[in-house]
DNA sequence: ACCTATTGATAAAC
DNA sequence: TGTTTATCAATAGGT
């Protein structure tokens, strides 16, 4: 309304959709407490924010907080009373309910297709573009959220190779070790028993770090 | 808020608070309806005019009518939660409900001894003439409302009236016919009795205008 | 949170 | 109730 108009559809920036609705949460309350008073009726008003917490008015009497529980019984009475009224009418009702959900399935559906880029024709170049924005937007959301989640695996990945190693750097210095108490025992055998071939060098085995 | 500012204050006018009742409910679904579908979030909203009638608005997913129904259990099921702890800040809450509602008995108190003519010191002219165009206005109310009430007392009287004095009518013929019947019988009488007197005309009796 | 250009809501009159 | 119009109020976008 201000500062250039806008088109009545969800805020797509979660920042700006959170200053929004501070500020018109506040204008729609204010204007339930200005009916309430200005023409003397009964209004409740309830909101609930995207993260469950609530806001709400209701006019009353006096300032009481019952003015709400009043309000819905009111409100449930009425309906009830209504409801109560005529079968012919609640099954028309009914109806009407099930056409409207239909109709909004077929909606959904149409739309679906086109996000999955069927059924194009009859689409002007504005609604393509349009079209083409948005599944811009899901790309890039997709991808933010994929590197998102490759990084964290990367991350990971390297934290346990480098814990692996240093497992296979221990590892190797035990075989080094091993190996060299081997080749002084093999050294102390032959000196024992006289015989004519001296001791081999064996290299330690590599096998351990082909495990990864 | 056009035309010339309004102060937020029951409009007197019967006429004029139908008509501002119309254009802000409107409004106010209006702005419900944004706030619901820019944020989106849960809103509903519920007005009663003074006539009863019940107007609505509930944001959802669908378009469907179970809309109202789920913020209301939403809402009392938060309320529930609220409710259910801490009982240190229930007690808090109804010693507030108790305060408030003092205050409210005191300025209505204050209120009716201005409207009763009392402790009108520290009142300045603007507060005295608006106390002033109120107590006429309730005035001309009062007596429009009893010249009214005079006036249905009148006719049910001047109904009354005229049965009576048809019935008065009717019970004076049948005694001057029973007077005459009377008199024939006298003469009959002294006719066979060969009395020297003469039979007298009474008039008849007029006590039954008395009891009106 | 504050500012302000701009849109939106609406009081009054018909 | 609907339309018009002059004004006031709400608020989008920017800081």
């Amino acid at each position: 309304m201000a500062r250039g108009k806008i088109v009545i559809r969800r805020i797509e920036k979660m920042s700006s959709r959170q200053v929004t609705f501070s500020k018109r949460r506040r204008g729609l309350l204010k204007k339930a407490h200005e009916l309430a008073i200005l023409c003397d009726v009964q209004v409740g008003v309830i909101v609930f924010s995207s993260t469950g917490r609530l806001y709400e008015y209701a006019s009353s009497t006096t300032t009481t907080t019952m003015g709400m529980p009043s309000i819905i019984h009111k409100y449930q009475s009425a309906r009830e009373h209504q409801q109560l009224l005529n079968p012919v009418s609640q099954i028309m009702f009914w109806e009407g309910e099930v056409r409207k959900l239909q109709q909004e399935m077929q909606i959904l559906q149409d739309h679906q297709r086109k996000l999955m880029g069927e059924r194009l024709s009859n689409l002007g170049v504005n609604d393509l573009c349009l079209l083409e924005n948005q599944l811009e937007n899901s790309l890039r959301c997709i991808r933010e959220k994929k590197e998102q989640s490759f990084a964290n695996h990367t991350v990971q990945l390297n934290e346990k190779g480098y814990i692996f190693h240093q497992e296979n750097f221990q590892l190797s210095e035990e075989i080094k070790l091993m190996h060299a108490q081997n080749l002084e025992l093999k050294n102390k055998l032959y000196a024992l028993n006289g015989s004519t071939k001296g001791a081999t060098c064996y290299p330690p085995s590599q096998s351990i770090y082909e495990k990864y």
